[in-house]
DNA sequence: CTGTTAGCGCCTTCAT
DNA sequence: ATGAAGGCGCTAACAG
């Protein structure tokens, strides 16, 4: 099989203890038998077992990361900025794409655990991820979480402004004197959608409007762009159509945008269209939505430093919440100024 | 510390063995010590430890997916479709980004021997990935390359068809007129950068052109476009600017289409452009970029079930290629039927 | 400076 | 149907 310590050993005439000190660059060994053991290690193409030294060092070095899509790259700026910063700590990143899906979570998580993670970065399913997240503790398995918060455990976090931001995504909509804006949010159990709508009712309250429950669909927000698509084909049989709409994000957007051309309308026209989070691409190739924009990256780095420190350091009990601002990207999907009786009425 | 065998073993009253093979539904154990057992194993919130299952039973369950680019949405849906076979099968994947750079490759490489994956699918960095994947073999390491080969390693591999499509593409480009076509590359240690250029030429063969070297650039493709924007400008000096490009791959080209515009010009009105492999977000917001789609989730989940035939099967030791189509997806950027001096003396 | 002992948590093997 | 012994590969803790 393999080769291990005790092969290398008695090729070089000593004992395994040696070569592990010589292997982990630790303490007193002669320059002599260094050479020896180095010349042995060479000549046998000894790798270390990693997993017998985890069994005995109980640190495995590796660091996962759960997010529910691998393919949105919101969620692939996460991951690159995770991975980044934990490779410079030494640390290697297993990701998990849990398809925001409850079972599959519970299942990672589950193998997480077994397989000794130092600890964890997870974008939550939503708040039923409470109970999967209370076993990793109960395991001591330090865990940040990013992008999402879950609705009673408290925990470090790396987070958006999403309440600021979509006010200010909607803010900039009725700033176009739109006044009938609808948004398309998704499962109420996640946190960003929930913030989300708050935003978005906010800005509408700062102009004086009443949000309309028929203006408000939730998307099942998946892989595919069908969830935002469907919702937007709910909101386009409406008898008074939206003359705008507040994505909840960049997926089901895509989505929403590809079912109003498919209705025949167009963007921004007929609707104006505004979303979270940018997509990386198509932004450079043919700048086309409004967006609130967030340092993906950073939500992965800043979530792996806070992870770091909690592995590393003393439990200093205190909970660490981080909230990062994103930037507002005025795009041709917002349109220009509108004439609505409103806006009319005001100039 | 963490909860053992043991510790159930004590509190159900049975040996450790007992619960380990309660655990591992194997033989013989009485429903009622099995129910005890059960009841421990709830009350303690035991989770088994792979690692040191690992240790005895030789088999980790971790397939590691190297690619050189995670926020590459090609290599996303690789890793996508590779996930998601590869959990089917019982296996979790490990994603590695190498950044395209030897020495992290290298060193991935190094950590998935020491963690004795079970299995390893790569997009290697290119011709250099040799070595470093010899010391995988000498390891007992089944591995299989995806998108990219490597020049004097006989493996499995499954691959696009780079020869055929990029003949397609610029057959495309020389059918609308064009025939002062550029090539932005990519390094030529990439098979696929080697393949798509000998179809680039067997296209202008077709049509009697000489490929002319002054339009032939490499660029250093990373993750952001810069590499692409750079060779871009770099044709954009020549006295005769080409009147088309065929860019090696999505990133690049997006980059390349960058330059184009910052450097005033329009696509594909003042240049047409092509590339290789779809850009998924921005394909759906504002189609525009006429490329060869690959089907990369297919890489993905057949390399895996490939590299599961080596693991598990009797090494049958024929090597397997599997060689998929893309599709031609014509879009704005490559424009119309241009009048060039050849086409209109064809008329 | 180097070797011996023991044990990480589990499971294979052999008893009972 | 259940238990005891021993070992997977490595290293911490102690000798010397």
């Amino acid at each position: 099989m393999r080769v291990t310590v005790h092969e290398v050993a008695k090729l070089a005439g000593v004992s395994a203890m040696t070569v592990s000190r010589v292997v982990n660059r630790a303490a007193y060994v002669s320059p002599a038998t260094r050479q020896r053991v180095e010349a042995a290690i060479a000549e046998l193409g000894y790798v270390p077992n990693g997993l017998a030294r985890a069994m005995t060092s109980r640190k495995t070095g590796a660091l996962s990361v759960v997010v529910p899509d691998v393919t949105n790259p919101f969620f692939t700026h996460v991951l690159h900025g995770a991975e980044k910063t934990a490779r410079q700590a030494g640390y290697r990143v297993t990701i998990c794409s849990s398809e925001a899906d409850e079972e599959l979570e519970r299942q990672y998580l589950s193998d997480i655990i077994s397989n000794q993670a130092d600890g964890v970065i997870i974008a939550p399913v939503g708040d039923s991820s409470r109970a999967r997240l209370q076993v990793l503790r109960r395991n001591n398995v330090p865990f940040v979480l990013v992008d999402r918060s879950v609705a009673g455990l408290e925990c470090d976090l790396v987070q958006g402004d999403s309440v600021g931001g979509a006010r200010t995504l909607v803010s900039h909509l009725t700033s176009l004197g739109h006044r009938r804006i609808a948004m398309i949010s998704e499962d109420e159990g996640v946190s960003t959608a929930r913030d989300r709508q708050r935003g978005y009712e906010d800005a509408l309250h700062d102009v004086g409007v009443q949000a309309d429950p028929k203006l408000f669909v939730r998307a099942t927000v998946t892989e595919d762009f069908e969830g935002g698509a469907r919702a937007m084909r709910q909101l386009l049989t409406l008898k008074e159509r939206p003359t705008a709409v507040f994505v909840v994000n960049n997926m089901a957007a895509v989505g929403a945008i590809r079912a109003i051309r498919e209705g025949g309308l167009e963007v921004p026209g007929d609707i104006a269209v505004v979303a979270f989070d940018d997509v990386a691409h198509a932004a450079v190739l043919s700048p086309f939505l409004t967006v609130m924009a967030q340092p993906a990256d950073m939500f992965g780095m800043l979530a792996v430093q806070l992870l770091l420190e909690r592995i590393t350091g003393r439990d200093e009990a205190r909970r660490r919440i981080v909230v990062l601002p994103g930037d507002l990207i005025v795009r041709a999907s917002s349109g220009t100024r509108v004439n609505t009786k409103e806006s009319r009425r005001r100039r």
